[in-house]
DNA sequence: TTTACTGCAAAGGGTTTGCATGAGG
DNA sequence: CCTCATGCAAACCCTTTGCAGTAAA
């Protein structure tokens, strides 16, 4: 998604469009690694030098309800992510990074199907995550330096 | 698993069982509403009227590192659950319930293999969350009283 | 007896709110 | 022009930390 079609989504719900709401969406869809808050405003601070974090908070909940981004709250802060196709996020609990992968998506397209007719529920969104080790980190190590 | 299993299983990691941790597992395992630290609080301050949310923030951090709960990060507070076989949470974001459905576990077990194997992420847990509308709300509510 | 847990109070920090100014439509 | 967004500051509240007394082993 582009600036352009990003605006014709913003004005489509009556949404006002300014250069900082454009420039905070774009760094949440060009970016791959599930920023936080503190993140997206480093970056957009790049172009908008004087924007403030609750600047940044106001336009992410706009962006998320309009649907165009996703919260994922963590226990320590939240991050964002725009990939709302059914995927998993890898999440590292030694090193932290979270990765969206493509395996399985299709699994989960299907779980998401048939939990909505048999739980007879509707649903707007989903969240997959696992937990655990990437290739690059000692299974059994954790963040905080604990085992 | 009840209060003898557990303090087996505390026992293990040389963690010191009280009466208080065994209360508040018990709430928590116990519990099929996913409580959020305030509920549990009140639950178990039935039991210990002195019993304060720092205690129970530490036990649930134990309880989690031995693996026996869950904390599941939601944007307001925390709720925790200690159903840690693969399944999936339906949360109601008109009402704000969550409950479990045994929906789709086996597709779920089926996916976590297959992350695990294709991407080489070697998995310790994972969370797998469903928004939307339960039975009894009407479609396209919200908590917080918007649409 | 030793070590770790509890209860209490205070601090920490991510997130939200209130308000005056400024920009979008 | 009118309404809403921005920037700034302060407030909010969930969660964590420090410490003295106490209970587990």
């Amino acid at each position: 998604m582009n600036q352009g079609q990003l605006a014709t989504s913003l004005k489509r719900w009556g949404v006002r469009v300014t250069p900082q709401r454009l420039a905070i969406a774009e760094v949440v869809i060009n970016a791959d690694d599930h920023p936080s808050v503190q993140q997206i405003h480093e970056r957009v601070s790049d172009q908008f030098p004087y924007i403030t974090l609750a600047t940044v908070y106001a336009t992410l909940s706009v962006l998320g309800k309009q649907g165009l981004i996703q919260e994922l709250p963590f226990q320590k802060q939240s991050r964002y992510e725009a990939n709302l196709t059914p995927h998993a996020n890898l999440v590292c609990v030694s090193c932290g990074t979270v990765t969206d992968t493509e395996i399985g998506e299709d699994l989960i397209t299907t779980l998401r199907r048939e939990v909505s007719v048999k739980a007879e529920f509707d649903i707007a969104s989903q969240r997959v995550d696992f937990y655990g080790w990437c290739p690059t980190c000692p299974v059994g190590t954790y963040q905080d330096g604990s085992r």
